[in-house]
DNA sequence: ACAATTGTGAAAAATTTATCACAAGTGAAC
DNA sequence: GTTCACTTGTGATAAATTTTTCACAATTGT
């Protein structure tokens, strides 16, 4: 053999470290389709990490090699061995670990979850229920419970930057009837609501939606008790091979939500983040792009 | 796309007929070891076919390339496409929605995201992770950030199940000098951080860090300057088509190490859920299960 | 303000590709 | 056995492209 076992891939992120911003710019660029991008001429791959020409050649000599070709002649030896390798699982999601692997088992459930849940979506629903979401004149209450209510802030978060009127509930607290006081018709009530069944959430529901207010659901496959109050139920598959259930699926409905909502009034979104990234940038609280 | 869906292995098996004897003989040899050998430069693979320069160029032309570079070209192409989509492109995940809808866009890049994820992570890294967080000997933290505490404290809710002796942290509350002064060598900070970076999570990672305690870190792609002081770091890739990052996969990872790590210690996880499950019938704070 | 990093533009060096003319080889037909 | 059409390799060369390197300016973080 000419090499060693490393890859090139476990090389560059290896020595991730030792390289300097564009360096790592470009070493995440090869990585992103490996190993395509390295197999192009030099300058084509300066360009798609938009790096300078120099950048290349010098990080190329950085991670050892002589020079480009022998970089590309050794990246061209990988592919080799790896096409006659027998061991060309596919259906692994880390490959470096036995499908037995706890990554690859909760992978596979997360995946399956996905594909299980998108399929039994319906897209008209979810649309309607993003204008719900993204009108500014109804005033948003976002609420959880005791696991869920991390999704709800999640969702809280993001909603704050795209529309004022907003207020997060927590049902596990006791002050959520306070905020119900002033829940009036029209009103929107994103709920998190997944096994167990929190009787405190479906008190809430009643109430909100006794006083004429739209309820927006997200549960599980068994469907919170909820979703008879609710406007537009969104379950997800939620099994995994773990004692406790699967957030993942939830997480991607509320974050695609959240892409949907900020298109709506993309404009007003965009200039509410300007002014947040401005007053992020006043209070120093997050460090400049290195 | 312009091309037809023809891969040129596809293409090159057809012509195979119209092909003169060193000509077959070349194609077979590209086909050998497909597409290695087709990436190199042209004489290295009139070489290792045992043909001359000239059949090469004649060949890939009569393939209806106009030149090699432009038969490589698509070379690298049809691999980039290989590597993009090896469980996608059949079909569209909210089948009742159009491709272009938002739904199966994020899915499309969720999915990307995991597939890309999991296939850099270390294992081994991953179960020393795991090993770290399952030990109960060493007091836990869990930190996150202004958006990423909601993941921290998924995390936290899940472990406070399945061991005792852990605190939250939000780092960009300012109480967190606090708990430091507590921290000793051998604690583990799990600690997440995703752009943009913040500042109190570094200074709060090298205190612990100067205090002998283990780090492991969840962060993205471009890793936060914490993992310089982590014994552990998983990186996500967190792109969206959306103005935000997504956490879909770092949840994942999470949910996988809560599954790992209560695996570890079954006997008493399994105990201590039992009588939450107590607790909680106690307080009907839950609906019995219908 | 300083040191390190990075991009720019350019030019030189090296390699690779494309072609050419021609000789050698092949096999089928007569 | 000879001819003929066709294929292939040789060696050389021109053209094109790619790689490498340089000095210097701009940028960035400290």
């Amino acid at each position: 053999m000419s090499g060693d076992m490393l890859t090139i891939s476990d090389r560059i992120q290896q020595k991730l470290d030792d390289l300097t911003r564009a360096e790592r710019q470009l070493a995440l660029s090869i990585l992103e389709n490996y190993p395509a991008s390295g197999l192009g001429p030099l300058t084509a791959l300066a360009k798609d990490a938009d790096v300078s020409v120099p950048t290349v050649a010098r990080m190329v000599q950085k991670l050892g090699y002589k020079g480009y070709p022998e970089f590309q002649a050794e990246l061209r030896e990988e592919l080799r061995a790896k096409a006659k390798d027998p061991i060309a699982k596919h259906d692994t999601w880390a490959e470096a670990a036995p499908s037995e692997h706890m990554l690859n088992r909760f992978t596979d459930a997360v995946i399956g979850n996905i594909r299980h849940t998108l399929g039994q979506i319906d897209p008209a629903a979810f649309d309607a229920a993003c204008g719900l979401v993204g009108d500014p004149a109804r005033h948003l209450y976002i609420v959880g419970g005791r696991i869920t209510h991390t999704l709800a802030e999640y969702l809280f978060l993001h909603m704050q930057v795209i529309r004022p009127n907003l207020t997060h509930v927590q049902s596990t607290s006791n002050s959520w009837p306070h905020y119900l006081l002033n829940a009036k018709k029209g009103d929107v009530f994103i709920i998190f609501d997944v096994r167990r069944y929190e009787n405190n959430t479906l008190k809430l529901a009643e109430m909100a939606h006794a006083r004429g207010a739209e309820i927006i659901l997200f549960t599980d496959q068994w469907r919170s008790p909820v979703h008879q109050l609710a406007t537009h139920s969104f379950s997800s598959r939620i099994v995994v091979p773990s004692a406790w259930d699967s957030a993942a699926t939830t997480m991607l409905l509320v974050e695609t939500m959240i892409g949907s909502v900020q298109n709506l009034h993309w404009d007003e979104t965009k200039a509410r983040m300007e002014e947040l990234e401005d007053m992020f940038d006043q209070t120093r609280l997050f460090r400049k792009f290195t």
